[in-house]
DNA sequence: ACCTTTTGACCTACG
DNA sequence: TCGTAGGTCAAAAGG
């Protein structure tokens, strides 16, 4: 694996955002009982976490080319952000998320210095003026051309282009943030999410960029190439037979990726899937890493939120939650043996038995 | 009146 | 050299 120093710095940045919001939410959840506000609240940062996972999974498995995981992936994680674009790398490399881009035709003598994919393309904390729109051939939405808005007081050259990602439709759009020359306008940043001079603003956090479908789909990919996203939970029917009457969630319809709130050993996972309990990972330091076997497809199943090693047990991670989605219903599970002898937590699936709603 | 965005025309790199 | 397509400019439009 060979990480730039600027990648390395994301992921510490994804993955530090993700232990200060686990903290939040803990603290959050502790605060019982949770009004409606709360769970809303409660959720919007499990899914937040869950994306955090998921870029840098993405991240992580972009550079581990090694890794069988990567190959049955469509190398969405090239683009998620490069650091150093080398712009000789070969058009197929150009996807996320079973979308394309188009081989880019060599553009003038602009420098490129870094490419994002993101849901908030101007959330990125400086100011920019547009300066141009273009249809880009075979792409369904239009390329946006930004400047530096100090471009002509201080000289700066920094540019971007926002081009929406064809397969964003239906989803919450994606965009493809091409960044061209450093600013050397010495601009102080604004706050991600707040409107800039130039009227762009982010209307959801900065972090909250993937709805539960996008996640599911990259999800499945970066774990072993599942089939896309199950249709939404509300078309679903019927309810699972281990979903509990006295639901803490109030009976809200969850998402395909909807995770587990719950505080104490059992995890009560929501709607359409059945409980699963899973240990306290107070009582183990080890990752829960869980695979089905009489499942046709093989998967992992990875804990949403856990997984942290001891070092962090000052914020008292008392349970792992999985991600709830059709992508990992478990029909019986076992622990993966793992060569070195640091021993596995085993996930206990409370319904086993009963049947799994068909995604088609 | 000022500022930003839109949009069509123009410029230019590339095959 | 020419056609194509991406990038930029600048006038017009809109807030």
């Amino acid at each position: 694996m060979a990480f730039g120093q600027e990648a390395i710095e994301q992921l510490s940045q994804e993955l530090v955002g993700g232990y200060n919001l686990n903290a939040r939410l803990l603290a959050l959840l502790r605060r019982s009982p949770l009004d409606g506000r709360g769970q809303e609240r409660a959720a919007a940062m499990s899914q937040e976490l869950s994306r955090v996972f998921m870029v840098s999974l993405f991240m992580l498995s972009s550079r581990e080319s090694s890794r069988p995981v990567v190959d049955r992936m469509a190398s969405p994680a090239a683009t998620i952000t490069e650091g150093s674009i080398d712009e000789r790398a070969p058009a197929k490399d150009m996807r996320i998320c079973g979308g394309e881009v188009a081989p880019p035709r060599k553009g003038r003598e602009n420098e490129v210095t870094k490419k994002e994919i993101t849901a908030s393309p101007h959330s990125d904390g400086y100011q920019w003026r547009k300066y141009g729109q273009k249809n880009i051939h075979k792409r369904k939405f239009a390329r946006s051309y930004y400047k530096c808005m100090f471009s002509h007081d201080r000289g700066c050259r920094a540019k971007k282009t926002v081009q929406q990602h064809d397969s964003s439709s239906g989803h919450r759009p994606m965009f493809q943030i091409t960044y061209m020359h450093e600013h050397k306008c010495q601009q102080q940043t604004v706050p991600p999410g707040e409107a800039t001079r130039s009227g762009h603003f982010d209307p959801q956090p900065q972090h909250a960029e993937l709805d539960d479908d996008t996640m599911a789909s990259c999800l499945a990919m970066v774990i072993g190439g599942a089939a896309p996203a199950a249709p939404s939970s509300s078309s679903l029917s019927p309810p699972p037979v281990g979903a509990s009457p006295s639901d803490p969630d109030g009976g809200r319809t969850p998402s395909p990726l909807d995770v587990s709130t719950g505080l104490d050993t059992g995890i009560s996972c929501g709607l359409p899937c059945a409980p699963v309990k899973a240990p306290s990972s107070s009582s183990s330091s080890s990752l829960l890493l869980v695979e089905a076997i009489s499942s046709s497809d093989r998967a992992v199943y990875l804990p949403a939120g856990g997984g942290l090693s001891p070092s962090t047990d000052a914020i008292a991670m008392d349970d792992t939650y999985f991600p709830c989605s059709p992508l990992f219903s478990p029909v019986a599970a076992r622990s993966i043996s793992r060569s070195d002898d640091e021993p596995m937590a085993v996930a206990g699936f409370t319904d086993t038995t009963s049947a799994w709603p068909h995604y088609s």
